[in-house]
DNA sequence: GGAATGACAGATAACAATAATTGTCATTCA
DNA sequence: TGAATGACAATTATTGTTATCTGTCATTCC
């Protein structure tokens, strides 16, 4: 019934793009089978629900900004910075999601808000990366000596202003990047050896 | 038609009875207006708006809150910990009073996220009260100088996970006292002097 | 034979008709 | 005379009905 062959890759784009056009509420999986040209039973062939479908998108957007998250602890610079950075582009790559692609930010709330897994898995990617760079920095002696796992979890615990996308909707706030610089730099001089 | 006089006091009593038993979305002015055996104009005559009338009920209970607030800084204790105390004081009232009278904490909820004047008021009270210690812990050269209107909002930003109501949801969890713990610790090292 | 289809039952959402509530105010009552 | 009432219009919620959607699966089509 098409020329390309359906594969789940072009099912999730497709499903993206129902996600942005009408929203978490509205898009239906026969919108994205129409958008497709096929039955939304071949659909169903490659996931196995409506909730699966949203789970790869947002899975797929993960993964990059994991990647971008990632890529800020490759350079050789200190602990302290690169934590500082690792923090910063998370919150910017999430803010400029809400803002430019509101629609699929608003999928990824509604499956923090219903506890996906897709979202508990990105919660400990990041836990991950701090504690990686904690430990890090108190082998540097930047950071003082303590538990990494309560600290990491106090990090990200102390910044949810900044990436919880319930707050997305005061990420509008003009004072929003002082704050989030504020915070993070309370944080840091909390970390720091004395 | 009754035999005491009806009062304003009294009529926020009756509405939060009914907030109480029907929860924020059922709670109707007529129901307050049958629980005080009333007509519904009556009740208008005290209170403009059956958002006033919410309003005025989660106001007299932040009050309670503000109170117990203030109560941990009238000590000779130092700063750092009066700002432990402080923090700390006003997640268990806000903890205890989700876990005990959820529909009421509800109301409170409902109302911040509509933006109401009685919770903006509410977090300028607070914002104020840890501006207050930390501006005398910098004289007493606990904390490092800093802006402290900054630094304040800064401490209220870091703890959001721990007061407010959007995160109500997740007060249940068995390592919420530990986490906010390592929070306000991390906090104040980050304040105190080096 | 493996992928795609569409008919199907149960669940969910959209809709219109109806009922209840909000807020006002002229009137009543003590 | 000031507090309380209940009729009222406008808005909002509820109900019952209809249409759509979700997920399954026997059948069809390369």
């Amino acid at each position: 019934m098409r020329g390309e062959p359906l594969d789940a890759e072009s099912i999730v784009s497709a499903t993206e793009e129902v996600l942005r056009r009408h929203g978490p509420e509205k898009a239906t999986v026969l919108d994205v089978a129409r958008l497709l040209g096929v039955s939304h039973g071949s659909v169903y062939r490659h996931f196995p629900s409506k909730a699966a479908l949203r789970e790869a998108v947002i899975r797929r957007w993960l993964d990059q900004v994991e990647k971008l998250v990632a890529a800020t602890q490759e350079t050789g610079t200190a602990p302290p910075e690169r934590l500082r950075r690792l923090l910063l582009a998370m919150f910017a790559a999430k803010w400029a999601k809400a803002g430019e692609d509101p629609e699929l930010f608003g999928t990824f709330g509604a499956l923090a808000a219903e506890h996906s897994t897709v979202c508990s898995a990105h919660t400990a990617f990041v836990l991950d990366q701090v504690r990686a760079v904690i430990v890090e920095g108190v082998d540097a002696g930047d950071f003082a000596a303590g538990e990494p796992e309560a600290l990491a979890r106090a990090v990200i615990d102390a910044t949810c202003h900044f990436h919880d996308p319930v707050y997305a909707v005061k990420w509008n706030a003009p004072d929003l990047e002082a704050r989030a610089e504020a915070v993070v730099s309370l944080i840091l001089s909390g970390l720091r050896t004395r």
